[in-house]
DNA sequence: CCTGAAATTCGGGGGGC
DNA sequence: GCCCCCCGAATTTCAGG
């Protein structure tokens, strides 16, 4: 993991359909030595995996919200149990355990209010061990950018 | 935007790097017009473009920090203003408008909590009218699917 | 709108420097 | 560890149904 390294990914990470000639001309190496690297590096796991950018308005999914969640019992057990049902909720589509004021933040994709409104009401609210939730919508994203790579 | 778009899509949200004979064996369809549909959905901009998903850890950040900001004025020009400085800082990878008790979400992502420090003292309490920011660090994430596309 | 084949470009893998 | 060249495979185009 070098400077090159570094800088091949930020090339994909803007157009992970760059040919190995375009990221070879970006970062000073001709197409070989970058195919390498570029293998190593999903080998090593830095690189997971290839995926598309997506439009979620043009797709009819116009709603963001994210849900603070605070927990019951901090049991394993529930911990799990409450993992597993997020996992089985295709509109959830990040779930994290953090530090802080709640326990969980989810970040749920609906189409509408009315769905969100559908989903809290028929999945969330029947989850057992849910002290408290809080729904926050996305109103305007003002930034969405690749991780910082430093060059 | 029919079912087998939709289809598509959710192989490509798995594996951008499909190749198009994958593709068509995955949704019924032969190679070209997977193609001719692929294309379509970038023009019509529902394909935004192709990104590389990379290990945060294995590049060295090791903390992502949610943060809650709430702004003493909402003036256009004070709303302007956090947008341009949030920008300019590469760590803040997202950052977003929201509804509820505070003003925005960001999502920065840094290599360990002194270099969150660092960031915390040297920009974001620097920023100007600030009121009150809450800082919350993903503990573990249990879930990050993509996009529901209901296929 | 799809199939199927043709031309072109690109990924993938050697040997020499 | 990089450059150059070759081969197989992919993308992209375009006929025809």
């Amino acid at each position: 993991m070098d400077r090159l390294d570094r800088k091949i990914l930020s090339v994909l990470q803007q157009d992970a359909r760059a040919s190995l000639q375009d990221i070879g001309a970006a970062v000073g190496l001709s197409p070989s030595p970058c195919w390498a690297r570029i293998r190593k590096m999903e080998e090593a796991g830095v690189i997971e995996g290839y995926t598309v950018r997506l439009n979620p308005l043009a797709l009819g999914l116009a709603d963001t919200v994210l849900v603070m969640v605070t927990l019951d019992s901090h049991s394993d057990n529930t911990l799990e149990k409450f993992g597993e049902v997020l996992a089985s909720i295709p509109e959830v589509v990040e779930a994290h355990l953090v530090s802080g004021e709640y326990d969980y933040l989810l970040r749920v994709v609906v189409k509408d209010t009315r769905d969100y409104e559908r989903l809290l009401r028929e999945r969330l609210y029947k989850i057992k061990g849910i002290r408290h939730s809080q729904s926050s919508f996305v109103l305007r994203t003002l930034k969405k950018a690749d991780l910082p790579l430093g060059v």
